[in-house]
DNA sequence: TTGAAAGCGCTAACAA
DNA sequence: TTGTTAGCGCTTTCAA
């Protein structure tokens, strides 16, 4: 195992300081471009590469983002982390990524353990349990010993700081708003958000574009799947497709969404004749059920590369104040919805 | 902003030396109890963290191992990554993890990056161009240079560490086989990994399995995919069901399954008693089709649990040697298989 | 039981 | 243009 080169190497073995060494290293106009060339030409050959701990220490920085998600096997956050890897790395920046499993008591260790110099700062989505107990000093104390925040998705209104979300309520509002031009009368709402303020403004969203289009609201077509294993979906959705003719759904996550539709096609309901399915979270599940799942597209990948961007430009110059950055939504219409023809002009 | 607590500020107020501080809060044996219950108090009150990188300096560790993984969306891989994350943080380890998007490029670029101090070690799994230009510089030369490195799922035998694979052979063959038991005389292939080493064993295994049941091998029955874009998947696979009588089908890859489970229907064919699919990939889209698809499980978890249990024990012994580990892979039975009935014992 | 001092690998202000 | 030196925050040997 051959030793790592170091600075102090290559000074003692070129003849000159370490200073030197440094500094032509760093293309410093200081040193003649006879030994810098020299310098850099022996680092090169063997290979020398500074020690990041090293230079870290020196610098302050670690250029690396605490990256903390919920859940990994999650598409849409792997979505989201895949944009903000690839702007990271474009920018120079590490990932640090940790998973919580939607616990609140690993976020807060998490972050204790990496607000040491480890890390410049973090992207992170909320636990649900975290959101459900309202416990946010965690962040706030992170905040306050420098280290900023860039939340995106589950935020919450307690912590000042950069925010990335969607606009969960538009594009329920627009979801269902798209359903009633479609004609559907009795458009259900499968809930599985729990606790999540994003799940109460998709649950808005639905509210008011059913007002807006004059349908009266029916309580017994909206359902909470919260914490339904996804086997035990459609003993829920069967009989409130069979009972109320239910012609429409939303529903707030790709797997409920796709249950309905296997549900509806066993009750001999065509697809989207009979019924129109929508479902949140544009991932792999959409693209291959038969018939393909109209979605409400969040655009992790945006998402991720937006938080990592503004994480950065923060980092890069201290001062900016915090702001907040919607990602629309946008409907992608596949075969789960009739097509919406437009009646003349 | 507050400033930052360190040990020398910690010694300052109190009175008493680095050195002592530094001691007290390793408790060590040195100090006495009451100086040591002092200080730790007031390094708990002040919340005190100790620096990340001067530690790593001093120590020449960063209790950080670096993840190389192809493809984030790939729930394969988000499995692994899940594994892995679980026990490097259980063993008091942090991940920075890369994406290469198969690019050799990136790869390469990577770990360069990271070989550096700011990682103890690697556990990657080989980018597609890399293995199909068998270009595997750069993992000798980091492990040369004392990096190690564990590999999973995709190895080479080009280099020489530790490994965490598939048993994609007897996978395939045990699939294949299945089928045989089923009655399937007619068995398609559908091939998605192009060049990768672990798609040639998985071919092997079917056309082995094949033999040893006494069914010709039929090249009309094995198509490629690779490269093909998943939406054109149906219309390569539709004339292979329709011209051969294909009653049995082992896929490469979820995707691929799921869309024979489409076309099937589309021709009129029930699953599964016209035709048995099974898939290689335990993901989300077998569990959410209809009907359920039959799968051939990696365990991805596992695997990434194991490898990064592997690169720990290595990192903290150092003179183990390498060894190749296999993880079975198993037979999830779902709907897209008939129920295999024993004939008396 | 405590403290002084050297050093991990690097940067940068200052001196030569 | 090059070198000396101090210091980033911490650990650890050796001396007190």
């Amino acid at each position: 195992m051959k030793q790592k080169m170091t600075i102090k190497q290559i000074a003692q073995t070129l003849g000159v300081s370490i200073s030197t060494v440094s500094k032509a290293l760093n293309d410093s106009h200081e040193i003649s471009e006879k030994t810098k060339a020299k310098i850099q030409a022996f680092a090169k050959e063997n290979n020398y590469k500074p020690n990041t701990n090293a230079v870290n220490l020196k610098n302050r920085s670690s250029k690396t983002i605490g990256m903390i998600i919920p859940n990994m096997l999650n598409h849409f956050f792997a979505q989201v982390f895949s944009g903000a890897e690839k702007v990271a790395n474009e920018r120079g920046y590490k990932i640090i990524t940790c998973v919580t499993n939607e616990s609140y008591q690993k976020e807060a260790e998490t972050m204790e353990m990496l607000s040491n110099g480890s890390i410049d700062g973090f992207v992170l989505s909320i636990a649900e349990e975290t959101q459900m107990k309202k416990k946010y000093s965690h962040f706030k104390e992170a905040i306050e010993q420098g280290t900023p925040i860039v939340m995106f998705d589950r935020v919450t209104d307690a912590v000042d700081c950069d925010k990335i979300i969607t606009d969960d309520f538009d594009g329920s509002y627009h979801a269902t708003d798209h359903l009633t031009k479609l004609q559907c009368k009795n458009i259900a709402f499968l809930s599985t958000l729990g606790d999540l303020n994003i799940g109460k403004y998709r649950y808005n969203g639905y509210i008011e574009a059913l007002a807006d289009n004059n349908i009266p609201f029916n309580k017994e077509l909206v359902i909470d799947l919260t914490n339904v294993y996804y086997k035990e979906y459609p003993k829920l959705i069967a009989p409130l497709l069979k009972k109320h003719g239910v012609d429409g759904v939303i529903a707030t996550n790709e797997a409920s969404a796709i249950s309905a539709i296997n549900v509806a096609k066993e009750q001999g309901l065509s697809i989207p004749e009979d019924i129109s399915i929508i479902g949140f979270s544009n991932g792999v599940l959409s693209r291959h059920s038969s018939p393909k799942l109209t979605t409400v597209s969040q655009h992790g990948e945006l998402i991720g590369k937006t938080a990592v961007n503004k994480l950065i430009d923060k980092l890069e110059r201290k001062d900016s104040p915090n702001t907040t950055t919607v990602i629309k939504t946008s409907l992608v219409e596949r075969n789960s919805t009739k097509k919406y023809i437009h009646l003349h002009g």
